[in-house]
RNA sequence: GGGCGCGUAGCUCAGGGGUAGAGCGUCGCCCUUACAAGGCGAAUGUCGGCGGUUCGAAACCGUCCGCGCCCACCA
């Protein structure tokens, strides 16, 4: 005990860590530390191999969420893993224009002050937009500073950048070159609140309760009924369209009938489309407002009919114009009542809805002009990439949803009715001319030339951010040295938005190079009971006001430990508290080890001289590295973090370290050893957390090493030492104490209480153990008079503790008593397998050999039980 | 209507043909001089139901029940 301080005191200096761990203390300087010191520059002319990931760009709207810190600690583990290896490393930073998101939440500013963006007019308004952007922006690089993102700042590029959009020019004017990018009158999703076309992708379905009616159009004997959720659409049907085969309406095709409330008539179609067992078999046909209606106007020459502008309000001229589409509905019902021609009245009836996913208004399909993407032999390729193996997806059960996507996708819709944005690059003349400019094309300025009003749908220059922000279309260095990029990195949500895309225009504009070898598709954030974060729910969470409290390690490393392959990652308070405490752990073994010595100066010792507890922590540590490699090769991030997490706490800090203590008693050349040991674990230990908790770590290892920074510190290889006869020894060892703890427990000792023992360990691979048994086990040497009134033989050894007459017979009788029990059916067990022929035929050796062991174990077990059983005093 | 996935300890989830695991929580003892943000010990499950394959099934197959997600132009 006194020898122990004094050891202390004497020859090893207080370590310059604080006593206590504070996250916040410790994270603080760190980071722009590591900025300053240019760790994180990527050097285009390095003679490394290139090792990119780009930021899947947050919008510049918002504030990072812990998805976004999700996303972010998974690529910085990546980044920073093989930025120790030796990689030049590009974690590609910027933000995404975002153009309804953006435009939404400026007009909502401006709302505020009671104007609408057409108070401003366009240039004005995107104006205000730039100057909320300069304003807010900031908000998003400060919370990935303090996550501890080590991108090359420098390098950072937002969407709408001058080089982004010369960019995004030159891709649209490659398009219309090639005729991938046309014009066309289609039926459209719009919506009436945003104003704008979206594209298939941005509408959200949902079940809705709506009502059926059912409609009497016609005269005479010519009528028919048809059934519609849909009233208010009536008013542009410029057919009925019915199956060729149904006798029903066989009479009916050809004839025109008239459409009540107005003074049309409109003639009924064969159509294969309608589905004779659906309803009342005939189905009123709107080719203006409806995208299947629209394709059997096509069919039959049918004229659109609008009825509706872009506020989803009635334009016919009539009763009901002015009307928005809903009132309209149920005023037109109304009207049609009141001429007798609801045959069947409403009934309630659930239907898929598609609404604006920025607005969650009710989609309004739309004729309208639009641009589009011809995506066929696009989408082709980047189905055909991954088919033919050149970029693999993480985890592969994704890959058939990305297949049936990039198989049947429609034409994409690119232009937006917004103002903020990439402005369409083309000009009408005043002769009719429609002139694509590229990025050096100056703008035409004669009388009557106009530019196309239309933006471009914020996911095209998305699709252009793996190259786009490296310079492309000038060949610059870095476009050589990281393009493709290495792997991407995402949420399963943005597949089609923005993966599907990036492989569409990568493959295109970089001549069949796709822009990264590898999908990682991560799950999304979820509360503690698996629910879905919102701020409506009130379960969201601001991740900075986690990391203040526990730190930003303890932040990251909880994530990482939730990362299993594409699954959600459910987060609570107490599972960062839980990580915080860990990082707690490792600082208290570190300051422990600094203490007493530990050391990574010189040569490790030569196994030989090693004792078997350093001969197997180091034989564990080189298992380890190996596994977490593994990990990482396969993005097992949850399974990386896991192994780590239980190496150093349960076997380095809780069995290693208590074992160590011994040793540093007794001093020598032993003590001396196991020093450096320490120092090796420790080492690699901390080398191996780094990519997750990096500035726990960072701080540990330069205190521990004296060197520079842990950023840039050489990845451990896997020494391939392993000594399985010193994990065999060590495993026995700690069978020992524990079942003595056990026992120690189970009698009420105190654990602090020391109780005289007498070990027999002699022939036994515990001989050299002893000191560390008595020490583990608060035993004294037997003294005077001793009196062993408890022992237990294990593993061929024997423990006798002299507890003086003070044991409780009856608590040791009960717990051995059920380990006879256990022993017992154990014994039953293998014994029914072993005289199973069939078992032993068909069963392989390892397993054979295993339930051998098993008995016999068992059956030592029981004479173990019985002994012990005998030598209790009678109760 | 198609497709995918999931139902394992109180909660959240790993595992995966050969004696049921982790974190958090629970119970008991302890401020043992790195750490009470800690140490030691303990309890806890007919691995959704039913069939089948197998020497052996929580795992493989079939089926049913319950959940989730994605896709789809059925008025």
């Amino acid at each position: 005990m006194t020898e122990n301080t004094q050891h202390q005191n004497s020859s090893v200096p207080e370590p310059e860590l604080p006593k206590t761990y504070a996250p916040a203390e410790v994270e603080g300087p760190l980071y722009e530390r590591w900025v300053d010191r240019g760790y994180f520059a990527a050097d285009a002319k390095s003679e490394k191999p290139p090792y990119t990931v780009v930021i899947p760009p947050p919008n510049v709207t918002g504030s990072l969420h812990l998805g976004h810190a999700f996303e972010h600690t998974l690529i910085d583990a990546l980044t920073r893993r093989k930025r120790m290896q030796g990689f030049e490393t590009l974690w590609q930073p910027g933000m995404d224009h975002a153009g309804i998101a953006t435009q939404n939440v400026v007009e909502r500013e401006l709302a505020k002050e009671g104007k609408s963006r057409h108070d401003l007019g366009r240039e004005a308004f995107v104006e205000r937009v730039w100057q909320w952007k300069n304003e807010s922006g900031g908000q998003i690089s400060g919370q990935m500073r303090r996550l501890g993102d080590g991108v090359d700042w420098d390098r950072e590029r937002f969407t709408m950048d001058e080089g982004l959009s010369q960019a995004v020019k030159t891709l649209f004017k490659k398009l219309y070159d090639d005729e991938l990018i046309y014009r066309a009158e289609r039926i459209i999703n719009w919506c009436p609140r945003c104003l704008t076309a979206i594209s298939d992708i941005e509408v959200e379905y949902s079940e809705d309760e709506g009502e059926l009616v059912s409609i009497k159009y016609g005269e005479g004997e010519e009528t028919l009924v048809v059934a519609t959720t849909r009233a208010e659409t009536m008013l542009g049907d410029t057919a009925v369209a019915v199956h060729p085969d149904d006798e029903r309406y066989a009479h009916l095709i050809g004839k025109r009938i008239k459409l009540p409330l107005t003074d049309r008539s409109i003639p009924v179609v064969a159509d294969t489309h309608v589905d004779p067992e659906f309803g009342t078999g005939a189905v009123k046909v709107t080719p203006a407002h409806d995208p299947n209606d629209f394709e059997i106007g096509q069919r039959h020459d049918l004229p659109n009919i609008a009825v509706m502008d872009e506020h989803a309000v009635i334009t016919a001229h009539g009763p009901f114009q002015g009307l928005d589409r809903l009132e309209a509905r149920s005023a037109i019902v109304g009207a049609l009542r009141a001429e007798g021609r609801i045959v069947a009245e409403k009934r309630p009836y659930t239907h898929s809805v598609g609404h604006c996913s920025r607005c969650k208004t009710t989609v309004e399909p739309r004729l309208s002009m639009q641009w589009w993407v011809k995506v066929g032999p696009l989408a082709k390729a980047a189905g055909d990439a991954v088919r033919d193996g050149k970029v693999k997806v993480h985890p592969q059960e994704m890959e058939k949803r990305y297949f049936d996507w990039v198989d049947n996708l429609h034409d994409w819709c690119i232009s937006r009715q917004l103002w903020w944005g990439h402005r369409i690059p083309v000009w009408y003349g005043p002769n009719g001319e429609v002139v694509c400019l590229g990025p050096d094309d100056e703008e035409p300025t004669g009388e009557g030339w106009t530019q196309d009003t239309d933006v471009l749908d914020t996911w095209f220059s998305s699709g252009l951010w793996p190259f786009s922000t490296l310079g492309w279309p000038e060949q610059t260095e870095s476009l050589e040295k990281f393009y493709p990029n290495s792997v991407l990195v995402t949420g399963y949500d943005i597949l089609f938005f923005w993966v599907a895309r990036m492989m569409m225009f990568g493959l295109y504009a970089m001549d069949g190079t796709p822009p990264f070898h590898t999908i990682v598709l991560h799950g999304m954030v979820r509360d503690q009971f698996g629910k879905k974060m919102s701020k409506s729910f009130g379960n969201a969470v601001n991740p900075l006001d986690w990391m203040d409290k526990y730190g930003s390690d303890a932040l990251r490393f909880t994530l990482a430990r939730g990362a299993n392959p594409g699954t959600d990652v459910p987060i609570g308070e107490d599972w960062v508290q839980g990580s915080r405490n860990f990082a707690n752990k490792i600082w208290n073994a570190t300051r422990f080890a600094l203490m007493n010595g530990a050391t990574v100066k010189g040569e490790l010792p030569p196994a030989e001289r090693l004792s078997a507890t350093d001969r197997w922590i180091l034989s564990r540590l080189g298992s380890v590295v190996a596994e977490v490699d593994a990990y990482y090769e396969d993005y097992q991030f949850a399974k990386l973090s896991d192994a780590l997490f239980h190496f150093a706490w349960d076997e380095v800090f809780d069995w290693y370290v208590e074992l160590t203590k011994t040793t540093f008693q007794e001093g020598g050349q032993a003590a001396e050893d196991t020093k450096r040991v320490l120092g090796e674990v420790l080492d690699v230990t901390l080398k191996l957390l780094h990519p997750v908790v990096p500035f726990v770590t960072e701080t540990l290892w330069t205190t521990l090493t004296g060197n520079e920074s842990l950023v840039i510190a050489e990845w451990p290889a896997d020494s391939g030492f392993r000594d399985e006869a010193a994990e065999r020894e060590i495993e026995t060892l700690q069978q020992v104490i524990t079942e003595v703890r056990r026992f120690r427990s189970d009698q009420g000792l105190q654990p602090g209480q020391k109780v005289p023992a007498r070990l027999t360990l002699d022939g036994t691979a515990l001989a050299p153990h002893e000191a560390a048994i008595r020490q583990l086990l608060r035993l004294q040497p037997e003294g005077e008079g001793f009196a062993a009134t408890a022992t237990l033989p294990v593993s061929g050894a024997t423990v006798a503790l002299d507890l003086s007459g003070t044991i409780d017979v009856a608590a040791e009788r009960k717990r051995l008593a059920k380990d006879l029990a256990a022993a017992e059916k154990e014994i039953t067990a293998a014994d029914a397998k072993l005289t199973n022929e069939a078992f032993l035929a068909k069963a392989p050796d390892h397993v054979v050999d295993k339930i051998r062991g098993r008995l016999t174990k068992a059956e030592a077990d029981i004479e173990r039980i019985k002994g012990q059983l005998d030598a209790l005093p009678a109760a």
